[in-house]
DNA sequence: CGCCTTTGACCAGCGC
DNA sequence: GCGCTGGTCAAAGGCG
């Protein structure tokens, strides 16, 4: 891995029932996108961390895909044995693909994605007992922006933080709302 | 040597 | 039923 800029993105994600959000976080080009909530389960109710890189434009993209999506025609089994978690997806305007949350990620895929120029990555977070997941991949229309696809929730501490955190982390906290 | 990425194969879900 | 697609596995190789 390169040496990546190091930013966080903390927020107590009170995600009740504010999903708007919509103000400047980097000054002049920052948040202007809208966080769904509607059916995020407690898990992400407490806290989410979220991960960007050189933030000159990070916009919350929707993708909190509720478990309940599994109901197909009779296959209650499949939501049994694999039960789709929600998703939180962003996208952040940056020149890497690997944004550094401060965990640590194993690749453990890489996937050409129909109608899409760039692949899709797929990461696992290495800690022990940990078992969540993000994607990476690069919007099509705009190879500036990585849409990264959070999947469940770390229950472990960051394991390296950067001084570019709490800096951000002070600036989201501003927004109660979130 | 341990940890990581790469990459092709495999599998399951879904639409036609 | 079949083919397509997304997601995961696992072997192989690279790097510090």
């Amino acid at each position: 891995m390169e040496n990546h800029p190091k930013l966080f993105l903390a927020s107590s994600t009170t995600l009740g029932d504010a999903p708007a959000l919509s103000s400047n976080m980097t000054g002049s080009n920052a948040l202007d996108g809208v966080f769904y909530n509607s059916d995020v389960p407690d898990g992400f109710k407490r806290e989410i961390r979220f991960p960007i890189a050189q933030v000159n434009d990070i916009s919350f993209s929707k993708s909190v895909v509720p478990m309940e999506n599994e109901v197909k025609s009779g296959k209650e089994k499949c939501a049994e044995k694999k039960p789709k978690k929600p998703r939180i997806a962003f996208r952040t305007r940056s020149k890497v693909d690997i944004l550094d949350d401060g965990y640590r990620w194993r690749k453990y895929g890489q996937k050409a994605v129909k109608n899409q120029s760039f692949p899709r990555s797929y990461y696992r977070c290495t800690h022990e007992g940990c078992n969540v997941k993000k994607q990476v991949q690069r919007q099509s229309t705009d190879e500036g922006i990585v849409v990264t696809t959070y999947e469940g929730m770390h229950l472990h501490p960051v394991e390296k933080l950067s001084d570019n955190f709490e800096q951000i982390l002070n600036q989201m906290q501003i927004y109660p709302a979130f």
